[in-house]
DNA sequence: AACAAAACGGAGGCTGACTCCGTACAGGAT
DNA sequence: ATCCTGTACGGAGTCAGCCTCCGTTTTGTT
């Protein structure tokens, strides 16, 4: 008795209707104006009050976690192929550069992800995709070490940020691609082993 | 005649006055709270009028600007000593690691500073200081690549791009000193030559 | 001491974040 | 088909910060 598991209610249909709304503008909205687009003109823009806004998504990480779920899934499969390549190197480079084009997905996405970091609170929704991230990157880094093909004193971490710093430069808008190229060259550099044999 | 020199109008004294108490009250403020102080506080804590503390500083780059100021002699002076090392090598780096520095000053300082080279436009106070920089990087960069130690691939505003980053990383408050020791060995590694010989 | 220019500062308009609470409505029970 | 209950809604309202207008005060000069 007692613990009535009252399986789910079903959610309302209203509920789903301003959800997806929401989502939908958010992510308008975001593209345009990056992570600091104004939360009352999204919910103007989905048809909704500011407070429905919030009762969906207390935060402003918790509706940029929700509307990066999409590209979430989009680096997840992309991984896969990623996985599928022969060689180890080329492996980590493109899956850091994967990373890189997710952190750019919005502009000034960068910091609120430095800032998940920083707190470490683990209600914050977007420390838990970071993780993964830091750990896929760690496994990739491993099999490229033990090839000998890339310095053994580098960290995953390491290769994490230069990524988020990447996308962060991207992001002001001041730089162009060419210079954005040579600096991606530049931190390859930096973690490959030099070794013109093992 | 005509035109009346005037010698000048001495500046009255409150103004300086003013001016003093505002820059002290934002360098708290940017202190304390980053580079998106309320400007509100500062004026307060200064003991002026919110108006008073526009007409002296139209934008909060201004206000930036100036408290920077200091800063800036600062990496004048360490300019010169860096200028006096024997290796070319350890100039650069040295310099790279004055002007991260610099760039750490406050919390957020880097997000300004590439807003500044984005718009590119000539009022912007924040622009010309780091035209200075970029050149004097050049420099350093130029003379190391000619002694062979660093790739001449790399341009002075890769590493210009670098030490922003990494100083950005460093203000987001995520990161421990050790990953961004690994950070700049990276970036070090990836800029140098690594010829074991000439 | 008187004057004019320069500078001041508070009140107020604006925008955006975020909440409270009376109302409307969806969906299960009759 | 209708009732009924709890869930969700949305607008009005509070708060903070940016920035400006304009009547008043201060300052240096004559």
């Amino acid at each position: 008795m007692g613990v009535k598991e009252q399986r789910e209610r079903k959610p309302r249909a209203d509920v789903q209707r301003n959800r997806a709304a929401l989502l939908e503008a958010a992510q308008r909205h975001f593209l345009r104006d990056g992570v600091g687009a104004s939360l009352e003109a999204v919910a103007k823009e989905a048809g909704v009050g500011p407070a429905t806004l919030y009762r969906h998504f207390p935060t402003r990480e918790a509706l940029l976690a929700a509307v990066l779920q999409t590209r979430s899934e989009e680096l997840v499969a992309r991984r896969a192929e990623i996985a599928r390549l022969a060689d180890a190197s080329e492996r980590l480079r493109q899956w850091l550069r994967a990373m890189e084009e997710y952190f750019s997905a919005f502009s000034g996405l960068p910091e609120p992800l430095m800032a998940a970091a920083r707190e470490r609170e683990p209600d914050n929704p977007l420390t838990l995709p970071c993780d993964d991230l830091i750990a896929t990157t760690e496994e990739y880094l491993r099999a490229a070490q033990t090839a000998g093909l890339a310095r053994p004193s580098v960290t995953g971490y390491d290769l994490y940020l230069a990524a988020v710093s990447t996308a962060w430069i991207s992001g002001t808008g001041a730089t162009d691609e060419e210079s954005l190229g040579r600096l991606r060259t530049l931190i390859e550099s930096g973690y490959r082993e030099q070794n013109d044999k093992g």
